[in-house]
DNA sequence: ATTTATATTCTACATTTGTAGAGTTAATTC
DNA sequence: GAATTAACTCTACAAATGTAGAATATAAAT
């Protein structure tokens, strides 16, 4: 099960608060901000998908994501290569540095990350 | 507009046939096989979304990608690394060395490309 | 205690998506 | 030329999504 458009942003902002009760999500909704009852539903539909859970205090809840950030987005990434690069995770990463606008001190620091990596397959 | 994830597959395949007719774009299509009233739907609702055209020829058309498949890609990247990184592109690259499974040769491929983007990025 | 603010659930409704039957038309085959 | 096939349109309908009002409960403030 995905979460939906609505719900990924809620969830990107879950994420950034690490845990939050209602009051402080809707803040951090720009005007016009969406109804509480908007956010409650996806909320609620979000813990259905077990993508969030929650932790009671008293009358209210403090919610929190059940899955990290950095998986939710692997997997996402890891779709868009299957479907559009016949799983070539190179063919990606080629179109990706050509396409996207990285300065020259953003590749040189890509060409620091991959240098790590080559250590660590190498060893 | 955006596709939707049927659509998307659609899509898909009549990027790789560059153009088609419904006969064509079924023969694609895994068993089970989608209805073609289905296949028509999509086709349709792609049409008024502006991705598809056709051209006719008789009584059926051949149709074909008004958007490339690049381009479209692009902007999914791009909406990526806006939800997930905070518009850093950088950000996003070094997680995605970190997190596919590029291998060695696929590695040192990406130092080639990116040395190569930073020649044009120099001069 | 009464008012006020907040959170939650329940219900609802329009829109979008996935899927396809029924019906029509035109081309093809026997 | 009657039967078959293919493509298309129209209609439909269930599920998912985006959005929020009404009702309720509770805590906090006065």
């Amino acid at each position: 099960m995905n979460l939906s458009n609505a719900e990924e942003q809620l969830m990107e902002h879950l994420w950034k608060l690490e845990k939050a009760f209602m009051k402080e999500l809707l803040e951090v909704y720009p005007e016009p901000k969406p109804a509480t009852t908007t956010i409650a539903t996806l909320l609620k539909r979000m813990i259905d998908k077990k993508f969030v859970d929650y932790q009671e205090f008293g009358n209210s809840r403090q919610y929190y994501p059940l899955v990290k950030k950095s998986d939710y987005f692997s997997k996402h990434v890891n779709g868009l290569i299957k479907n559009f690069f016949n799983d070539s995770a190179s063919q990606f990463a080629s179109f990706f540095t050509k396409e996207t606008n990285l300065t020259e001190k953003e590749l040189e620091e890509l060409k620091k990350i991959i240098d790590v990596e080559l250590q660590k397959k190498k060893k």
